[in-house]
DNA sequence: AACATTATGTAATAATATAACATTTATAAG
DNA sequence: CTTATAAATGTTATATTATTACATAATGTT
């Protein structure tokens, strides 16, 4: 069952923004696009970011400081995400694989400590490239 | 066989400092350690660690924008890395599973892309936290 | 209505990273 | 050993990414 998140006006312009683009985006290049929106702050984008992450909209891709929208219908939380990068490109997309997602899930190092949360990001030349 | 990397003056001064300090460290923390031994400018760091990343001596912890020294000895290239960060007292560990590495390095995903490089942060409590 | 929570607006600034250019040191080739 | 080439250094300026601090407004709850 899906908990609908009422995403607030600047969530929203935010999210439509990513999610239209189909590719990562970077802060101050969401910024540049939404100005005419009304966002007119580096804060005002930060926030919606961050929220959108906690809910699971959009995830951050760490090596690029980007973000992009959760390509995963069924993801609800950024608590397990992998992605697949070309470093030619630059093309991103996410990885949604339920062998991959249960090994890394149930993976227990010696230490024994347990994970809550993880994010893996794999490095490529993708078919075009 | 390894291949002896010679350090450079920089290169060894930024090195040890976080090899002595057996966690991450930031780029201008960093700064600030090796200002006594002549390094002034930032770039004068990047440098170094962007050396230091290539030849495997470091990996970027690319969620907390830090740098840690390889405690791999096996391990030259900064190509498989997978780490297990505590959410709580960031303390950061690499983790050497042979298993894992060896999943993930012939993982394949439904596109057919091959990758040769990956990068996996587990999150969660440490045993101290 | 009163209260609490979440979101917004705005300005300033902190933290992270790179560009551009000049010079020096180390390595390899003849 | 000297010429050529690559790697590293030094320095200044600047670009990019992200947060602090404080005031206000909108939304949700009892």
């Amino acid at each position: 069952m899906q908990k609908e998140h009422n995403l607030s006006k600047n969530q929203k312009i935010i999210f439509d923004l990513i999610d239209k683009s189909g590719e990562p985006m970077k802060a101050y290049s969401i910024l540049f696009n939404v100005q005419k929106k009304g966002i007119k702050a580096p804060l005002q984008v930060y926030r919606a970011l961050d929220k959108l992450v906690e809910i699971g909209k959009i995830h951050k891709i760490e090596s690029r400081n980007a973000f992009i929208a959760c390509q995963n219908s069924s993801c609800q939380i950024s608590k397990a995400t992998a992605f697949s990068i070309c470093e030619s490109c630059e093309n991103v997309s996410e990885i949604n694989n339920s062998k991959l997602s249960k090994y890394l899930s149930n993976f227990e190092d010696d230490s024994g400590m347990r994970y809550n949360k993880y994010n893996l990001e794999f490095f490529g030349l993708c078919k075009k490239c």
